[in-house]
DNA sequence: ATGGTCTGATTGTATGACAATATACATTAA
DNA sequence: TTAATGTATATTGTCATACAATCAGACCAT
């Protein structure tokens, strides 16, 4: 009958947008790992009090963005290399699980639009446009997570992508990895579209394999100074 | 020079006991799902104040063991059949991948801990008593998730373990189930014993999903009456 | 019994207060 | 100067209070 006579009504209280204002600028990149944080100015800057702020910090401690250090405040989250390598690993065998169950619940439009999605990848891989780059690469793995039949995969998917995205100065450094990025993917949606979903499997995991190692690898050679360790002497000793 | 003179300083917060508690409770079974909390019950049963408690909710909202419903407040998170299905399979999974990372990363003495937390479990197992046998299990896989070498899979595997265990009360209904699962497990360590990774997580994934299988049954009977759809006639109609 | 209105209770949000703690700075001793 | 110590300031942890927005149930009228 009546098609959307939703009233438009503000379901969302402050907090949770709130909480996804934050949210989105830390995966934004707007502060750097360790970076400390003060309740003041997270009041200034979102314009909410102090319990709005404190409860959606608790929110994304939670959920490893933040760090609370008691009597010192909050931190944006570091993220060790052992750390990178373990996440990469459930991610590589979660997203496996995705990609075998996309190839055996997704309808057939969805499989088209995976492979459009994959099409739209190729401009900005090799216009080098990063921004743009991780955009459709993120949109490329919502569907395919959409369509898996499976949404706890989901849930965890995002949640560890949330976390290696603290690092995505870093994650698509090296140029040449574009293409073979690409190139991977195109495996993946190809073993999807015949229906070979261990295929796909495989690809997906081997193909977030290949990410990790190159991930770690600008790991090694930081592109962000690191402190020395301390003590370490400019010139002479005494 | 001194050996332990440490002033007793609790290094936790109120908010993280808090927490902690009301977790643990939940996790008790103490509500049942999608049981409505209340913050002013909350704050005098816990001894804290709103704030606190209010923050305590956003963490483990985002654990997700409650939902909060604008306006409504806090509620235990229920479960359905389909995301039980799901987290089962992704712990299937993950659980899989641990066994495997356990056979190759653990020491011998950590092994030779499994394998004794498996012959502790046979006690309660037969006595059929369910509290004791949900420790020992939980001690079992703890150990399992220590010795993988990869923290982020203990991460998710608590994160999602948490969340079936809202259903604790009906998840050891079968008591045949019991002695099923000691002989799968014992199956597991073998192979972890043996060396033979691959094995292991085989057994672990089988093992998990036969305890699925286990679980939905239980759940199409429910052991815990469920109402009839509203506007069921008692008798007959007008 | 159905629908509408009102009232009380609960949540969402802000503010102010104060104790506990951490950090930065100043001071003293070697 | 350097190291240790003491002090001051700022920030966090926690509480209490207040009020607007909203919900749930009682009550009333038809």
């Amino acid at each position: 009958m009546q098609t959307s006579l939703l009233v438009s009504r503000d379901q969302t209280t402050l907090r949770q947008r709130a909480t996804h204002t934050l949210r989105d600028a830390i995966l934004e990149g707007i502060f750097r790992p360790g970076q400390k944080l003060s309740e003041r100015e997270l009041c200034e800057t979102l314009g909410v009090s102090r319990s709005c702020v404190r409860e959606s910090l608790q929110h994304l401690q939670a959920e490893g963005l933040i760090t609370i250090v008691p009597h010192r405040g909050p931190e944006i989250a570091t993220i060790s290399a052992k750390e990178v390598r373990d996440i990469y690993q459930v991610r590589a065998n979660l997203e496996g699980l995705a990609a075998k169950g996309f190839t055996l619940h997704a309808q057939p439009d969805q499989v088209k639009a995976l492979r459009s999605k994959l099409q739209e990848l190729a401009r900005p891989a090799l216009a080098q446009d990063k921004t743009a780059l991780l955009n459709v690469k993120n949109a490329f793995y919502n569907l395919l997570i959409e369509g898996c039949g499976n949404q706890v995969v989901g849930l965890m998917l995002r949640q560890l992508n949330n976390r290696v995205t603290l690092l995505r100065r870093i994650s698509l450094s090296q140029p040449g990895r574009l293409l073979h990025t690409l190139k991977e993917l195109e495996g993946v949606v190809a073993a999807i579209e015949m229906g070979d979903g261990e295929t796909a499997a495989r690809l997906c995991m081997e193909h977030v394999q290949k990410s990790a190692d190159n991930v770690l690898r600008s790991m090694s050679t930081p592109p962000i100074a690191i402190e020395p360790p301390l003590g370490m002497p400019t010139s002479s000793a005494s």
